[in-house]
DNA sequence: AAAAAAT
């Protein structure tokens, strides 16, 4: 073991020590089935640094500890997180010196204790050996300088400009330094002091905007420093979860879970992940060793529910990722039972996050349904169709798209691969196609994977891993892969089969200019993809990408299409509803209106307040334009 | 029309 392991072991078996010995008169709900001394048992952070009743608060804190290197947060010094600093949460403190006794000196069980919480930054070096670390940090800062955001609701706190302003206690911070995160993104400025305040949010955004951390670091925070709750016994089997992450699809719950892992270590936070298409028992099995955050698929979750064997009864924080992709794959019916027909809090009693990239309709009314007095935020759209992104539409009919990605591929590798592997996404309609295209690929000499959803979890699992690293350096990927999926080190989204869908096409090509590199997205277009060619060439446009002269004429032959116009134009994927007629009678300042800080207007002259009221109605050009 | 998601 190395010496970076066993700070966490260390940690992790005190913690365990403290179990054994200290929560007796607790017996919280979220422990397994036996309370046999020998098994080691979760105890929830905030029964965790509780003195042992007969111990004095191990005072024995002279081991090789200092907060810096710990990350584990004010140790017995009694300072750290006590209520002071958050009086805006006017909680008991995250028990302050009582963490002490996490690193009390009782060897006794040391060797006992099997939670040993796996650093989850080692993994990072194991699955991605080929990169180096600096480009791990998975979002590029200086990128997101000009990115629009409008807020409006009641009282919306102001953002800050960096994570030092926002108390998130030593652990989390030592967290951010370890991801190499060194600024906020736009949507974690605004969203961050936004849920440490309390309250909901309704957030516009893609992913890679920084998303995951932006509410996973206010959900850490807030059960590390929140009041004790007994988790009631309902059932040995059951564990009381204090939030719940929900997400559209399997990997992208596997990588909220690797992400909140990375966020959560050592501050004693257990998060726990759960989908389909995996055995279940090892799933329950890592339930019941405890869980703070599940993330979960909706299916999975609904048959935990079912089995009885994960209440909702102790949410406090609820989160949706990808709201509107949850809606279009028809899960509405799951969430709504999840989120109103089971045990949950009502809205006002849990704190709630929805984030969708869209602000439609159906969207709309889970926003009033699911949210309470609820702050929206827009961020414009990032890392696509922005200026790192180059795209390029080409005219290719169907039966030469082979050989034309043929082209491009040999291009590429003739342009040599500048020492990294160059990754491949090449988008296609069809799981078939997808294999087809696949094969035919391996059997020309190009070495391709492929994910779609009739492979099984393991099998995409597998292809994923073999991209990333590198070793098959082309995946071909059905929508599957299109959202929410950050895959570093994608050079080149091909659209080889566009979509039907102008926010898909967005969300596909974001799969490259991540992290502030540049990307190249190709797509080839034909008569089948008229419909697309109105929404495509203003996409284009809007992102100053040189449109084809025959595009545009497509496009102005064709109506409408690529359906799914940004109901609130622009560069958001909407606005907030509330503005519209019926709900703004009250008088125009009710909704504060534009983003009710000074702070954020710095970095760009007329400032980010400038739209203050106006909000952005269909045809209306941005204040930052 | 296709994709995804519980068994």
């Amino acid at each position: 073991m190395s010496t970076r392991t066993s700070w966490a072991d260390l940690a992790a078996n005190s913690a365990a020590e403290n179990a054994a010995t200290g929560s007796s008169s607790a017996n919280n709900g979220g422990v397994g089935a036996t309370s046999a001394p020998a098994r080691s048992t979760y105890v929830p952070p905030h029964l965790r640094n509780r003195p042992p009743a007969s111990d004095s608060p191990a005072p024995a804190n002279t081991g090789p500890v200092t907060n810096d290197r710990s990350g584990y947060g004010g140790g017995g010094r009694g300072g750290g997180w006590g209520g002071g600093p958050r009086n805006d949460y006017g909680r008991a403190g995250y028990g302050g010196g009582g963490r002490g006794g996490g690193w009390g000196g009782r060897s006794g069980g040391w060797d006992r204790g099997r939670e040993r919480e796996v650093n989850p930054f080692e993994d990072d070096d194991d699955t991605e050996p080929a990169f180096s670390e600096q480009e791990n940090s998975g979002i590029n800062f200086e990128a997101y300088d000009d990115i629009p955001v409008e807020t409006s609701g009641e009282n919306v706190p102001p953002p800050v400009n960096t994570f030092a302003e926002i108390d998130l206690g030593d652990a989390l911070n030592h967290n951010i330094r370890r991801c190499k995160y060194v600024k906020p993104t736009p949507v974690q400025r605004n969203a961050i002091p936004i849920s440490l305040a309390g309250r909901d949010l309704m957030a516009c955004a893609q992913t890679g905007s920084g998303k995951t951390a932006a509410f996973c670091f206010p959900i850490i925070s807030g059960i590390m420093t929140g009041q004790s709750v007994q988790r009631p016994p309902r059932g040995a089997r059951t564990v009381y979860p204090l939030a719940l992450i929900l997400s559209p699809t399997r990997e992208l719950s596997m990588q909220i879970h690797e992400e909140a892992r990375k966020f959560s270590y050592q501050t004693g936070v257990r998060v726990v992940v759960a989908y389909g298409g995996a055995p279940i028992n090892q799933q329950l099995r890592e339930l019941e060793r405890g869980v703070d955050i599940l993330v979960a698929t909706p299916g999975r979750l609904v048959d935990l529910l079912e089995r009885a064997r994960v209440s909702l009864q102790m949410i406090r924080y609820l989160a949706l990722d990808e709201a509107d992709r949850m809606l279009d794959m028809g899960f509405e019916p799951q969430i709504r039972k999840i989120v109103e027909q089971m045990d949950m809090p009502p809205p006002g009693a849990r704190q709630t996050m929805l984030f969708s990239a869209t602000f439609p309709k159906e969207i709309q009314r889970l926003a009033s349904d699911f949210l309470s007095n609820y702050i929206f935020l827009a961020v414009g759209r990032v890392g696509s169709s922005t200026d790192l992104i180059v795209q390029r539409v080409e005219f290719v009919q169907e039966s030469d798209k082979r050989s034309h990605l043929m082209d491009l591929l040999h291009a590429q590798r003739a342009n040599g691969a500048q020492g990294k592997q160059a990754l491949t996404l090449v988008f296609v309609e069809t799981k078939k196609g997808a294999d087809a295209l696949e094969h035919w690929l391996c059997s020309n000499g190009f070495p391709a994977t492929t994910i779609h959803g009739d492979r099984s979890q393991q099998e995409r699992e597998l292809a994923l891993r073999s991209f990333k690293s590198g070793h098959t350096p082309i995946l071909v990927a059905t929508d599957v892969a299109a959202r929410g999926l950050d895959i570093p080190h994608v050079s080149h989204v091909v659209n080889f089969d566009l979509p039907n869908d102008i926010d898909d096409y967005v969300h596909r090509i974001g799969r490259t200019g991540r992290a502030g590199k540049s990307g190249l997205a190709t797509a080839f277009f034909n008569e089948n993809n008229a419909s697309m060619a109105r929404a495509l060439s203003e996409l284009m446009q809007e992102s100053n990408q040189e449109v084809p002269s025959w595009l545009s004429r497509f496009a102005a032959r064709s109506f409408g299409g690529g359906r799914n116009r940004r109901s609130g134009g622009g560069r958001f994927g909407g606005r907030d509803f509330r503005r519209d007629s019926s709900f703004s009678r009250g008088g125009s300042d009710y909704y504060s209106g534009g983003n009710s800080s000074g702070g954020y207007g710095a970095s760009s002259g007329g400032g980010y307040g400038a739209s203050s009221g106006g909000g952005y109605g269909p045809g209306v050009t941005s204040a930052w334009d």
